[in-house]
DNA sequence: ACGATACGATCCGGTTCCGTATCGAAACTC
DNA sequence: GAGTTTCGATACGGAACCGGATCGTATCGT
């Protein structure tokens, strides 16, 4: 984070405090200009402010920089995580393989693409992305070794590749429409049924 | 094209002809600068006219603007075909998703990931785009067809999903190092590997 | 009431880029 | 040689944005 107002020990300074309502508006203004297509360097400030209905002084006042209001701004992205059942591998993976590049918020469908630019050229911006995407790759991560664990897949698997093989379809599915031919809404199925043909243990 | 130089029937037009040298000085330095890590809308004219040695003028003579110079650079980014040898399926697999992504022009790479947004804002590029890629996804395509005639391949198998399943991993590997622990090198092999296990006969 | 701070709004100088215009020199046709 | 067009270079007016400064107002603790 930047100098948010700290939480901890309230020591209580004088003056007016910082308005809330404003720090969400910017945020949310951020989103907004990013989801309708506005790419990272064409964001300005400016019209961040504007959209927020907020001056710009009180921008520079919380966030020293455009690249830092980002990344708190993208922060606010990350949604649930989806919950496996437990009981069918095949089951879970269909739910996790659906989720990936899912978020909770609709804008971030939108937004991604608009960061792969940025998630190559600057090394925080991709230590922040896999940040946010470790958690459910770990989740995958378990479902596939609890396959190997009861013996639904194959005992000599590649995890990381498989997870490779899982998901890249779909993300280049859902960033790029890769194959255009190609039905979104049923995807995730035939792809896992596709893989686990190929790693399901016999 | 623009309003180059028509090739067919030469009446000739008086005065000092165009350079052809200055044509791709100008598309050179266009390539360059984004293989240098540019995003589209921070390429400048005047950034590619100092590059190329040239003046903005020559330029705009030539192009309308800079939607119209991009996409005749980025023409030339197209490399040659693979040619798969036609004995193993397996083996041209391992060779055309090897290649996926892969195009004769080094800079290529870099260059790919900056345009994933504007190839989903605009329709024209994303139209250029798949213009280019779809003669080697009919190679692919065709050796999977192939692979089920032979019977090397499952009769059943839905090829565009398929071709999904096997370009999708090294996609996102390659414009985005999404799985930051996986070798590149030998990942082509392991995909098809991992990927035939599923669709194979048996 | 008072000091302190944040608020939205506006203005400033500086930078970058656009697309066009103009320059003298060079290259080509007739 | 005359006429035409392109050459690289440079300048122009206009626009957008940056980061900072300042204005008058609003909201807090004391």
């Amino acid at each position: 984070m930047s100098d948010m107002t700290s939480t901890a020990d309230a020591p209580r300074s004088p003056g007016r405090p910082r308005s809330i309502r404003a720090d969400e508006a910017i945020i949310e203004a951020t989103l907004d200009l990013l989801a309708e297509g506005s790419t990272v360097e064409a964001l300005s400030i400016e019209a961040i402010a504007t959209r927020a209905g907020v001056g710009k002084a009180t921008i520079y006042r919380r966030w020293p920089g455009k690249d830092a209001l980002l990344l708190d701004a993208l922060r606010r992205l990350k949604g649930i995580l989806p919950q496996p059942a437990g009981h069918s591998v095949r089951d879970d993976l269909v739910l996790l393989v659906g989720a990936v590049g899912q978020h909770i918020d609709p804008r971030a469908a939108k937004i991604m693409p608009c960061l792969v630019p940025e998630v190559n050229r600057r090394p925080d911006h991709f230590q922040l992305y896999q940040n946010i995407i470790e958690p459910r790759r770990q989740l995958m991560r378990e479902v596939l070794r609890r396959g190997i664990r009861t013996g639904e897949l194959r005992a000599d698997l590649d995890v990381e590749v498989t997870m490779a093989l899982l998901t890249g379809p779909i993300l280049m599915q859902r960033i790029l429409r890769w194959h255009p031919e190609l039905d979104d809404g049923i995807l995730p199925e035939k792809v896992v049924d596709g893989v686990l043909d190929g790693i399901r243990a016999r």
